[in-house]
DNA sequence: TACTTCTATTGATAAAAATCATTTCAGTGG
DNA sequence: CCACTGAAATGATTTTTATCAATAGAAGTA
């Protein structure tokens, strides 16, 4: 069950793909599993990061909380992906929360095993630095949205944001399971307004909900909704 | 009046303190000197990144334009700062432009010597690595807000930026000359919205107006209004 | 100085979204 | 199967912010 390093289903598109396989084998036996129940929290904002996480299986949610206990996403994680990477680099305590959207393995790997890595490295360091990069872009491409688009063209963004992130099946239509309040924190508005223009797009044909699930019928209109303003 | 990278100001605080003498000459032999007008554009979004400048004298904002010509402020840059690393880190177009807020120098160093130099020094990467955590640190911070804080507070908060980032005299009272549309595109929210807050802190004896400068008077209780949501 | 041109400011109004209240629906446990 | 609970959905209303329009003020130029 507990999955190694050098078998592993991410050895080649993972964080650690320029590791060599003494490398990965050392990251085996330090490294520890945990499995997360949906609704668990990971790290918790404030605390001080031990290690960083790698994602085997399931979907989590990066969140802050505001003190009125409105809480905006800040980045969806999906297996695969490396998770808690940034405070570890600046040596600060979590700005943001971890909470498992579905149920979540992941592993855990030591701060100073970590460090020794990257140290070591030189490949993934500049791996990693990279993908600082590239979660900065799509960061400040939040920002921008954020900003400039009206909730209707946000949340359609927001729809395509979670097939791209968590369709791995490649179905004719993408599902998922998904709270109202969890859907609006990652657009950045209130339950019921991301319920109304769902609402909408259910009468529009692009969209089809039984229960919390929300089926994707129409990407291709989704997308002209998003980008209205790009 | 071409300033030395070896006894530069920023020489002991910049990305590059961790060069070495002989780094440094190399630098100052293959760098290039600019000066830009206040309004005129240092790189322009959707170009690719050819270097990267070292921001010696001035104020920069680094934003990006909608389609309906509303901009966002994505970042300001300061004197000693480093700015359009991002895209040439990942290889990509500039996803944003960087505009004089003022006259501007800024030394220029192509891409070649910049990949060549973290390559060769490993602390220089590993400043770099954390500068990204940093800015991506700050950025998640400003999206959060952005979607939590209601436009008075965040006017609050960008009026601090603009304090914390170009107040270098630590005089009595901070003074910057910036017009409203270049302040609402750091807030995220129209012209006419800010001046009205403005007016408020006006009345309220927080800050002071002539033509287009504006002079903080009481930065605490900036504070106080900006963290209310924190 | 007078003129021209921005830009700041203020006012009135419209649009967008948040909030509060209520009803409906889906899943859960007896 | 039914009651119960929590989430989804809808409606009514308020609040916030954007937009449009007009005026006033600053800065540059002939």
């Amino acid at each position: 069950m507990n999955p190694s390093c050098n078998t592993c289903e991410f050895k080649n598109s993972s964080l650690f793909k320029n590791c060599s396989s003494d490398e990965l084998n050392h990251l085996n036996d330090s490294k520890c599993f945990n499995v997360y129940k949906k609704g668990q929290v990971i790290f918790h904002e404030g605390n001080r990061p031990l290690g960083l996480f790698c994602v085997y299986n399931g979907k989590v949610k990066v969140s802050r909380l505001g003190s009125d206990g409105k809480e905006q996403v800040i980045r969806l994680v999906k297996k695969g992906d490396t998770l808690g990477y940034r405070s570890l680099i600046e040596n600060s305590k979590y700005s943001a929360s971890a909470i498992a959207l579905d149920d979540t393995e992941a592993c855990f790997i030591s701060a100073s095993e970590f460090n020794h890595l990257i140290d070591s490295n030189v490949k993934v360091a500049s791996d990693l630095m990279r993908m600082l990069a590239k979660v900065l872009g799509d960061t400040q491409d939040k920002l921008v949205h954020l900003a400039m688009k009206p909730v209707r063209e946000r949340l359609a963004e927001a729809l395509l944001l979670l097939k791209s992130t968590y369709d791995d099946k490649k179905s004719e239509h993408f599902s998922i399971s998904i709270s109202r309040e969890d859907l609006s924190s990652i657009v950045g508005t209130a339950k019921e307004t991301v319920i109304r223009f769902l609402s909408e797009f259910k009468e529009e044909g692009i969209v089809s909900t039984r229960g919390s699930e929300i089926t994707i019928l129409r990407a291709d209109k989704l997308l002209q909704i998003s980008s209205l303003y790009d």
